[in-house]
DNA sequence: TACTTAAAGGTCAAGATAAGTCAAAGTTAG
DNA sequence: CTAACTTTGACTTATCTTGACCTTTAAGTA
């Protein structure tokens, strides 16, 4: 059985992922809701939906005053990634794939264990097959492991 | 005859078996169901389900508190992944793929986002060529991540 | 426009829950 | 008999929940 709170901010969880990263919600309709006192969303919120965590929330209090909670993946960090799976539509050497996973490491958007993996699956041994198909063998692995890889939020 | 605390290992040992390496408690509740003080139940944890041991113990306190166990393959860790490497030296379709993975995770080698990262390297829509060459392939490269983590530990 | 009011949301501290610690007392194996 | 292990309970710390009171703001009214 988990505690009120979990269970609140499971439902936001939810309810941002269903509404492209963000949503507004009125604060006590949200308490009438789960039948608690209006100030447990603060605590939700301050305990559990803190910038560290990557949340942004905005209110508004007075008549039609409301809460709005933003998921934000650091714009830096949304912005090289795009840009990287974007050069990713065509052949890539291994050479280029090295360039481009270090810079993912470098910039503490993969874990070292997660470097390695993605160097092996598109080294040149591995595929096995002749160029240019192997180059575009390993564009696409590489822009298929990146996107999955970035749609998945880690807690 | 056996201690309280034997039992009491004996059942938390039987849970985590039960439930794929790990359990959820409360504490009061399982001391109530062993009719014994709460502190017992930290004596057990902290002389039976150790990290020398193999066990991996969180807790929250406060209201909707739990303690949980978490069995962690050490050294077995090795021979596991071992024996799975040794089974790829062949062409693997998809669906094994995913269950070779998917036992991984389980089992706690590897996180959610490589499992991702992994299943997506060798999906079929992705290595594009056809069969059997396209099993083949996914094999050597499902066997490359493999190497990649049985070598290189994340922490 | 200026003022008033009611409708939000914010803050904080007290109380409720639940786990952690530690040392004293009890048991058991050798 | 004693040393190691087990059991208990008083006290501590962490987390959650609630409610009284505060601040801000939209909207209505003169």
């Amino acid at each position: 059985m988990s505690s009120l709170s979990d269970q609140i901010e499971k439902h936001l969880r939810r309810q941002i992922s269903k509404y492209q990263g963000k949503v507004k919600i009125k604060r006590n309709q949200l308490a009438e809701n789960f039948d608690c006192a209006p100030s447990q969303i603060n605590y939700v919120l301050n305990t559990r939906f803190t910038v560290e965590k990557g949340y942004v929330v905005e209110s508004q209090r007075g008549g039609g005053g409301f809460i709005k909670i933003i998921r934000v993946t650091l714009d830096s960090e949304k912005e090289v990634i795009q840009k990287v799976i974007n050069k990713l539509d065509r052949a890539i050497s291994q050479k280029e794939a090295h360039g481009i996973i270090k810079r993912l490491y470098d910039n503490d958007l993969i874990s070292e264990r997660e470097s390695y993996l993605m160097e092996r699956a598109v080294h040149r041994n591995v595929l096995g097959i002749s160029s240019p198909e192997r180059d575009y063998l390993r564009g696409r692995i590489l822009k298929n492991m990146l996107e999955v890889i970035f749609k998945i939020k880690d807690d």
